[in-house]
DNA sequence: TTAGGTTTTGGAAACGTTTCCAAGGCCGCG
DNA sequence: CGCGGCCTTGGAAACGTTTCCAAAACCTAA
């Protein structure tokens, strides 16, 4: 092939065909290219389209790390998950997305796998790449690192709090797991239950806090004990550990064990049943089951599982929302939404055995 | 006014601290300043406390888009996903992330939510942000836009496929899904299904293909004719969609529907049963259930389901070492992985209830 | 003591854009 | 015909880093 002459400047640098080269090719200015491809409407159809063709013929595509740093800013928005896998969270991310990509903005994710490394590193990428704003479900809001960082609102930019809880004021979307929790109770205080169990993942993050807090509240209000020995975290809340859990609750005498369990969201739910399902226990006649998170499997179920419900989508909504007036208006108060809880009915709680 | 000399430099550019102003403070050069902050051995211990201590003082983070810009890498990932609700996306993700950070890559993702749209966006963020790597899992891999992007290999970065094809080789893991369908078809064939219908997502990536494919081929093979109306698609694969289309079968008399039923992966799944419920369909009494990918609840449904299975975290761990050598030698010969599919027999194939 | 070498440091040039500013062309109007 | 104003275009200065290069400082050995 002849080494065309107007291809040089590009194989000059590495192959990368860059702004100046459309422009060498096209016979104009840099600035021009720029005006061309942003849309700027005061340029001639004429210069237009040669810039155009350039583009084509070359194969331009715009560097956007140039452009980010010219201009500050990215038209992004940067999600922290703290647990991929949690059924729930593809459904916010949804309602999320809908909302923000509606209003032009990028919606990208970062995963944080359950670590507080995890989220700095996360924060690291997204705040110096300069991200817009940022949706943060943490693996852990207990950190004084990240409050410091949270607080040094100069540096970073608007941030919008999924179900977690900082010591500043602070845009975020609080389920009201109390309110959850205390119709949980009722259901399972109604049905006769008095020796209730808890499986709860960490209470590094506001879900577990928040839901212990009431749990305990709830039983004395009712004039019950919360016995430590039917309360148990895990960290991280896996489905395997959740099956150990439940595995050992189930070897207990009948009389000594709960004759209704409250589990948790996540992956809790799928190793809770293995368990239950590996020792042939019948709900509700053996042992009622209510989960705090109404998901395909819970529904599905046979029987069916009475299960804590909220509006995910609008979680991730809400979460949107705020975030969007933030990035408006960088000053604002901070505002937080609650989303409700309800309890869905199946066929899982039934009155206690004994 | 007398502008402080020492915060002018601060002040001056919207308030956010660069790397000058560390250098100001510290009284020390721009480029020493970055050598300390880049761990460059040859800095004397007491440059680097004047440099630590000033950026300590003025809390600065290091702007990552110029660090990106100037060093043309980012030692990170990019990974689009279809579908972010499919319950198989999580493991892919988990086992890719493993690997990758383990290489010291960070990950991110963006979801192209099942248009080629979105494919287009998330690729034009990424190779736009010079992500070193790409894991794709796309939307729609049959348009020509993105194969003439991947074909410009020139301006682009290494890439690997998941479970999609290009009409030209490219890195990939595949799902065997032909030996997957296969052993399904022998399952149920053997249990004396004659009348096999069965659920697909969308054909525009290679799961749905390679599945109609091998079905329609496995069936002739057998001596059965494909009926085409109990194969249905699914676009998007929701399970709103799922349920109208098993409604639909149940509501035909029983000897002119299906007496077994495959279903596709993805949240297909969910509302199939749903249907099932809603009709009082026993399984496998009154119709015979498998289901393409095993999750939580094919495990876990009562009767158990009996399902395809693949080792989905392996998909995402080859993924990641297939990117991981391309990322490190570039030009090198295309390869692809392919992931082997195994059946899992539980209760929900029976014979025919005919 | 000086020459030669090795570290350590500072200065400046990139990286690829966008955008400001000024100059040039063109138009219409006086 | 000339002049003011608009539209279009080009040039150059940012944006915040890293890294190359050269100068300065230090050390060792002759």
């Amino acid at each position: 092939m002849e080494p065309d002459p107007e291809r040089k400047g590009e194989a000059v640098r590495g192959g990368r065909v860059g702004i100046r080269d459309v422009a060498r090719r096209a016979g104009v200015a840099i600035s021009s290219v720029s005006r061309v491809l942003n849309g700027n409407p005061n340029v001639t159809p004429a210069l237009r389209q040669r810039v155009l063709e350039a583009v084509e013929a070359l194969g331009y595509q715009v560097n956007l790390v140039g452009s980010d740093l010219r201009r500050g800013t990215t038209r992004t928005v940067g999600v922290v998950i703290d647990d991929i896998a949690n059924p729930l969270f593809a459904e916010i991310m949804l309602g999320a997305e809908a909302t923000l990509s509606a209003a032009g903005y990028l919606v990208t994710l970062m995963s944080s796998h359950g670590t507080a490394r995890g989220d700095a590193a996360a924060l690291r990428h997204f705040r110096g790449r300069r991200v817009d704003g940022l949706l943060l479900a943490l693996s852990d809001d207990t950190g004084a690192d990240w409050h410091a960082a949270l607080a040094a609102g100069d540096g970073g930019c608007p941030v919008v709090l999924l179900d977690r809880e900082a010591p500043l004021p602070c845009h975020s979307v609080l389920s009201d797991h109390a309110q959850g929790m205390d119709a949980a109770l009722t259901e399972l205080v109604g049905a006769g239950h008095r020796r209730i169990g808890l499986m709860l993942g960490p209470l590094c993050t506001r879900p577990g806090r928040a839901r212990l807090r009431a749990f305990e509240a709830g039983l004395r209000a009712r004039g019950l004990n919360p016995d430590a020995r039917f309360v148990t975290l895990h960290t991280p809340a896996t489905a395997a550990d959740a099956e150990r859990t439940m595995a050992g609750v189930l070897r207990r005498p009948a009389a000594d064990r709960p004759s209704a369990m409250i589990v948790g969201g996540g992956q809790l739910l799928t190793g809770a049943l293995r368990a239950l399902h590996a020792a042939g226990c019948r709900l509700p006649e053996e042992m009622s089951l209510l989960v705090c998170d109404d998901t395909p499997l819970a529904e599905l179920h046979r029987p069916g599982l009475t299960a804590l419900r909220r509006d995910v989508i609008g979680i991730g909504r809400a979460g949107a929302e705020l975030l969007l007036e933030a990035m408006k208006a960088p000053g604002a108060e901070p505002r937080s939404a609650t989303i409700p809880i309800e309890i869905v009915r199946r066929a899982s709680v039934g009155p206690p055995a004994a």
